[in-house]
DNA sequence: ATAGGGTTAG
């Protein structure tokens, strides 16, 4: 029993003494107090309001220096000095000092360690500092478990994140007869909110009420906070409304679970609200208000924000400034991003991400990456925030080895188990053309999440390989991931890049009858798939019926139905769209406005596509690339060269696409000089390599104008061998003239060069129709058929008297029958279709 | 009691 021997010693003599009686010093019996200290023997009394008001003032060193003296004097030190300086360590958080002061307590013996007043408050010190091991085990250790111990360790659960733990900690309260209080109800409640149990947050409500803590602002605000957490708006706002004397705190809050839920709005409503009120908005108030800004797009507001924080001298701290760098760089105003960033003392990862991102987002990559060399040296450690952010600049840049440098720093760091980190990597592959190594990524992955599920989805439907996202599509059902819009719109757009329109559009009625609904990216998809695999019409009424579900085109839909419209020389409708976007404004948009001259030059109405071009005022290079294809279409040549010198004059550099067009101008109205001279300008002083097509339309020039031993000596100096269609023109220009020698030769040479191409009998066929040789047309195509070749897609026309006929080989939907209808409208409106006719097993379309 | 960053679809 020696132990208890020890418990039971007989305490020693304090002063009857206690701390509460300390509040009722005034400062001059204090100051008179110190001066007594110094001049006579210090009382008790004294030293413990010494140590108490440097302990009040943070000045923790002096006041363990006085501890110290007292112990030197061998003077008894009871627990309430040793209380002040616990409390004294616990605000400055100074573990250290207080683990000394710990030391002496021990030290003291059973006494002083086994004091309820002083085990309390260690716990309560050891928590706060977030030293869970020790606050936990002092905690079970404690022989009486009051209101503020337990409110202690509810809140270290509480922040350390164990928000189970937490109220468990709340029920078992309750259960040994500690009623909580109004300090320990919101760590509960912060707990509910955390994990979203919002049936044990309203019991807590109730025994709140019941308790009669309602009028409380620090549990109402948490109220609010945990509604707010677990997305019951109308139930936050109820609490909010009710509370009598709202603080910065209270409004806050409900203007910080608007931003959370998404309702920026309301959260915008609410700051100007409060604002009417007359409170004065915290640095809180103006990150979150900057947060419903930028998740808007709201120009006016964010910089309103920015102000108010700076009028209102609100210090910039890491989080208001990442919040004000966020704002910035959301909305697309990266140097201001900068000069915020630049002047906020206290950086941390963070704050760096937040301008990295907004680097990568508008497609500054070197900036970014240069932003990460700095980044470490000043010594800040990337975190999967940062990797997220380079991974996905590598995958807009297609950069597969800066990729893998990621990849590696992932694995090395142990971030490639987060699921986001994990998505941007799969999406990184797979833009690197490497989806085999995004397919081991994603498998290796353990918690697959919808995002990473979609990004997987979306690589297959990129490439074409609906099988394999129909295939993920089910998967992730049967593993209880409910597929979103996105992963929808992924299937639909992989079995359109596949070809695969019935299934599209079926799939697109399975989706309208589920819960899903389609959103405006759905439509565009259909739209611009039907337009790419030759459903012109289909995609037209697509577009129409879009806008009977209410959902407004952007330029994407818009481009994407005006090309369809191009596809079927659908005047009428491209100029139903046109009017369109001329009443909402949109008009200015240069995508649009080069669809629509494209649009009008293959109706026909060259001049109107001209009207579009002139009205433009800060012309691209695609617009100038419309513009000469119209003219090259239209057989206006000079117009497309004249337009070629413009372009030069506002210094734009001509692309490929501008060469094509301006080659094949000159070679419809077979200006040869002209065309020559263009083509040698490319190479010498553009020090542009010619493509095939290049190629193509310049020997087809030569052999339009009769020029054989140019076009051929051309061939024979080009450094790619030359296709199917450059020798089809040429064998057809041989028809013409007459060179039939020369057109055998090719002919045979053709097929001898590449006998199991099926394009190259297209090719010839195309070019013997062309000139009306229909026996040797007949001859081609039973060669193919000898050869059991398949027929490749492809039409080709000839206008014979009053009559044009259109010859179409296997399917009637290919994309080339695009052409057609062009031609037809080029030919101006007298045309009329006069039915389906076959020839050679084909398709022939008549038209007179 | 309240605040900041990242990934997927046309």
């Amino acid at each position: 029993m020696a132990f208890l021997a020890v418990t039971t010693t007989p305490s020693p003599k304090f002063p009857s003494f206690k701390p509460s009686r300390a509040k009722k010093f005034t400062p001059t019996r204090l100051t008179k107090l110190q001066e007594d200290a110094k001049n006579h023997e210090i009382s008790y009394e004294s030293y413990f309001l010494r140590i108490s008001s440097l302990c009040k003032e943070g000045q923790l060193r002096q006041a363990v220096k006085l501890l110290s003296a007292m112990e030197l004097k061998n003077l008894q030190v009871g627990p309430e000095i040793y209380g002040e300086l616990l409390q004294g360590c616990l605000t400055e958080r100074a573990l250290f000092t207080g683990q000394q002061i710990h030391a002496r307590i021990v030290k003291n013996g059973d006494f002083f360690s086994r004091d309820e007043y002083i085990e309390t408050k260690l716990v309560i010190f050891y928590s706060k500092c977030d030293v869970s091991e020790v606050g936990n085990r002092l905690f079970r250790r404690l022989r009486v478990q009051n209101a503020f111990s337990w409110a202690a360790i509810i809140g270290l659960h509480c922040r350390m994140g164990y928000s189970e733990e937490a109220l468990l900690g709340f029920l078992e309260m309750q259960k040994s007869g500690v009623l909580p209080d109004n300090f320990v109800a919101p760590n509960a409640l912060k707990a509910c909110g955390a994990l979203r149990w919002i049936g044990f947050g309203k019991g807590v409500h109730g025994y709140v009420v019941k308790m009669g803590f309602g009028g409380c602002v620090f549990v109402a605000s948490s109220l609010v906070d945990m509604y707010g957490k677990c997305g019951v708006l109308e139930d936050a706002r109820k609490v909010f409304d009710a509370i009598l004397d709202r603080n910065v705190v209270a409004w806050n809050t409900m203007i910080v679970s608007y931003v959370q839920n998404g309702i920026s709005e309301a959260a915008i409503d609410m700051f100007y609200n409060m604002r009417v009120e007359g409170i004065e908005p915290t640095r809180v108030t103006v990150s979150s208000f900057l947060s419903a800004s930028a998740n808007m797009g709201a120009l006016q507001e964010g910089k309103q924000g920015h102000a108010i924080a700076v009028v209102g001298g609100l210090g910039l701290d890491k989080i208001l400034g990442s919040s004000i760098i966020n704002f910035y760089s959301k909305v697309g105003l990266i140097q201001d991003a900068e000069l915020v960033f630049g002047r906020i003392p206290k950086k941390d990862v963070v704050t760096w991400n937040l301008l990295i991102s907004g680097y990568v987002q508008f497609g500054q990559v070197d900036k970014a990456l240069s932003m990460c060399q700095l980044m470490m040296l000043d010594n800040l450690r990337f975190d999967s925030v940062t990797l997220a952010s380079l991974l996905s600049a590598s995958a807009d840049t297609s950069d597969l080895n800066l990729g893998k440098e990621g990849h590696c720093y992932c694995i090395r760091n142990n971030l490639e188990s987060d699921v986001v980190v994990a998505s941007s990597i799969v999406d990184m592959y797979a833009k690197c053309e490497r989806i085999d190594y995004a397919r081991q990524v994603f498998n290796s992955t353990i918690n697959k999440d919808i995002v990473l599920w979609n990004t997987m989805l979306a690589a297959n439907a990129e490439i074409g390989e609906s099988r394999e996202a129909l295939k993920l599509f089910y998967q992730m059902q049967l593993e209880s991931v409910i597929p979103n819009v996105i992963s929808w719109n992924s299937v639909i757009l992989g079995f359109l890049r596949n070809g695969l329109v019935n299934e599209a559009k079926d799939l697109f009625l399975q989706m309208r009858s589920s819960d899903i609904q389609p959103n405006l990216i759905t439509w565009t998809t259909l739209i611009s798939g039907l337009a790419h695999n030759a459903c012109a019409n289909e995609a037209i009424s697509v577009f129409a019926q879009m806008q009977v579900a209410g959902i407004k085109p952007n330029t994407v839909s818009i481009v994407s139905a005006l090309s369809a419209c191009s596809d079927v020389a659908a005047l009428h409708y491209g100029r139903a769209i046109h009017g369109y976007a001329t009443r909402h404004d949109i008009l200015l948009s240069v995508h649009i406005a080069t669809s629509l001259v494209d649009m009008y030059a293959k109706c026909g109405i060259i001049d109107q596509a001209k009207w579009v071009f002139d009205m433009i005022l800060n012309k691209t290079l695609p617009l100038y690339n419309a513009m000469i294809c119209a003219y090259a279409l239209h057989g206006q040549a000079l117009e497309a060269l004249e337009l070629f010198k413009q372009l030069e004059v506002e210094g734009m550099e001509p692309d490929n696409i501008t060469l094509t067009g301006l080659l094949s101008a000159c070679c419809h109205a077979k200006l040869v000089n002209e065309g020559l001279e263009l083509f040698n300008h490319m190479v010498s002083k553009l020090h542009m390599k010619p493509t095939m097509e290049h190629y193509s339309c310049v020997i087809n020039l030569l052999s339009r104008c009769g020029d054989f031993d140019e076009a051929m000596r051309l061939i024979l100096t080009m450094p790619c061998k030359p296709d199917a269609h450059i020798l089809g023109s040429l064998i057809a220009a041989c028809r013409d003239f007459p060179e039939i020698e020369l057109g055998d030769y090719l002919s045979k040479h053709l097929l001898k060069l590449e006998p199991d191409n099926p394009g190259n009998y297209v090719a010839l066929s195309n070019a013997h129709a062309a000139s009306g040789r229909w026996d040797e047309v007949s001859y081609v195509r039973d060669l193919m058929k000898q050869k059991g070749l398949r027929k490749v897609p492809g039409c080709s026309w000839v206008q014979i008297g009053g009559e044009l006929h259109v010859f179409v080989a296997g399917d009637k939907s290919h994309p080339k029958i695009g052409d057609i209808y062009t031609t037809l409208a080029l030919l101006g409106t007298e045309m009329r279709f006069t039915g389906y006719e076959h020839m050679f097993g084909d398709s022939e379309i008549l038209f007179s």
